[in-house]
DNA sequence: ACATATTACTTGTGAAATGCAAGTGAAAAT
DNA sequence: ATTTTCACTTGCATTTCACAAGTAATATGT
C-alpha cells in the first residue's frame, strides 16, 4: 500500500531510470527535513491535529498569516508526500477537506518533542497543552490519534 | 549565564523597549520552527550530536552539500539562539570549535522521532540507528547526552 | 432567475533567501 | 620565507517568498 513511494529502481527484470530519489542523501533524518523542513508545513499540520483545522480558508484566516500562494504551495508538496490527502466536501462543491494521512497523524511525536523542546527553553504560550505534554505527553498522542480516527469514520459513513 | 537570551522586557526598573520577542506567534511548536525550520539547521545539529563534528571544515566535506556562506548564516544563527556556542580551539589557532549547549543537545529527542518518522514511511539508510532506536529510544538519548557530557568535561579540563 | 458572496485557488511583482564560484586574512606547516 | 590550511566573505545568478490583485466554480439571498 505504502508502496511505490521512495524507490523505483527496477520494475520486471528492466532497470529503469529512478522517477523520485532525489534526496540529498539516505539519512532519515534528511528525509523529514526535506519533507518538512520550513517555516509553514509542521505549523499546517498542528492545526490539523490539534485544532481540527480543515479547509483552506481555515488555514488562511488563523495562523500566523501565511501568504495564499504559499498554503497552495505547501498544501500540494504535503500531499505529494502522503502526509495530508484531499477531499471534496459532500456537502458543499466549492470546499475541499483537507485531512490528515497515517502517515501525517504519525507526526504527533515529533510536533510534541518540538512543542517540549521550545516550551523549555524559550517563552511561549498555550501553557495548559504544554502542561498536559509534560504530565502524559504518551496520554496526549494517543487522544490526538483516537480523534483522527474518529473524524476519519464519520468522513467514511457519510452517504 | 544563558540569561540574556529572549525576553529582554525590563532593566533596573526602566521598562525598556523589547529587543527581539518578533515571533509571529506565541505558539511554542511555532518558536521551534523559527529557529530549526530550514533545510540545513537540523542535519548541523544531526552532525555535532550523532558524529562528534565540531570544526567548519568538517560541516563543509562532509554533509548533504551545504554551500559556505549558507554554512557560516546558519551557525551564526544557531549561536544567536544559544543552541550552539563557538570557543577558539585551544590548539590551533585558526580553528574554531562549535559545541552543542545544554539547549542544543535537549534537542536529541526531536531529532530521535524525525529519524523514527522518516524511517517509518521511507526508504532510508542508517538502519543500525533506527534500530537501536526502535529497540530502546531512550537509551539511545541518554547515551547522547552522556557522551555530550563528557566532551564538554574535556574541554574545560585542557589547560 | 439573477445578482452577490464564498471558496479555493492563480498570477503578477518586488524583496529576500539560496546556491555557486572566487577571493581574503590570519595562523600553521614546511 | 613560502605554501597550506582554516574560517570565513563577497559578488552574482537563480530560486523562493510575501503581498496584492484577479479568477473560476459553486452557493446563497431575493
Amino acid at each position: 500500500m505504502v508502496d511505490s513511494e521512495v524507490e523505483g529502481g527496477e520494475s520486471a527484470g528492466r532497470i529503469v531510470k529512478q522517477p523520485k530519489p532525489k534526496r540529498r542523501s539516505e539519512c532519515p533524518l534528511n528525509a523529514s527535513v526535506e519533507m518538512l523542513g520550513d517555516r509553514w508545513s509542521l505549523l499546517i499540520i498542528r492545526d490539523m491535529m490539534l485544532r481540527g483545522f480543515r479547509s483552506y480558508k481555515e488555514f488562511m484566516e488563523c495562523y500566523e498569516g501565511i501568504a495564499t500562494n504559499i498554503l497552495a504551495d505547501r498544501l500540494r508538496r504535503l500531499i505529494a508526500n502522503g502526509i495530508i490527502a484531499a477531499e471534496p466536501d459532500p456537502f458543499d462543491g466549492r470546499k475541499l477537506n483537507y485531512l490528515l494521512t497515517a502517515k501525517g497523524i504519525d507526526l504527533a511525536p515529533v510536533l510534541t518533542e518540538m512543542v517540549l523542546w521550545a516550551a523549555a527553553h524559550e517563552n511561549t504560550g498555550n501553557q495548559p497543552l504544554v502542561r498536559q505534554m509534560r504530565k502524559d505527553k504518551e496520554k496526549v498522542i494517543s487522544d490526538v490519534k483516537e480523534r483522527w480516527r474518529r473524524d476519519h469514520k464519520v468522513e467514511a459513513h457519510r452517504d
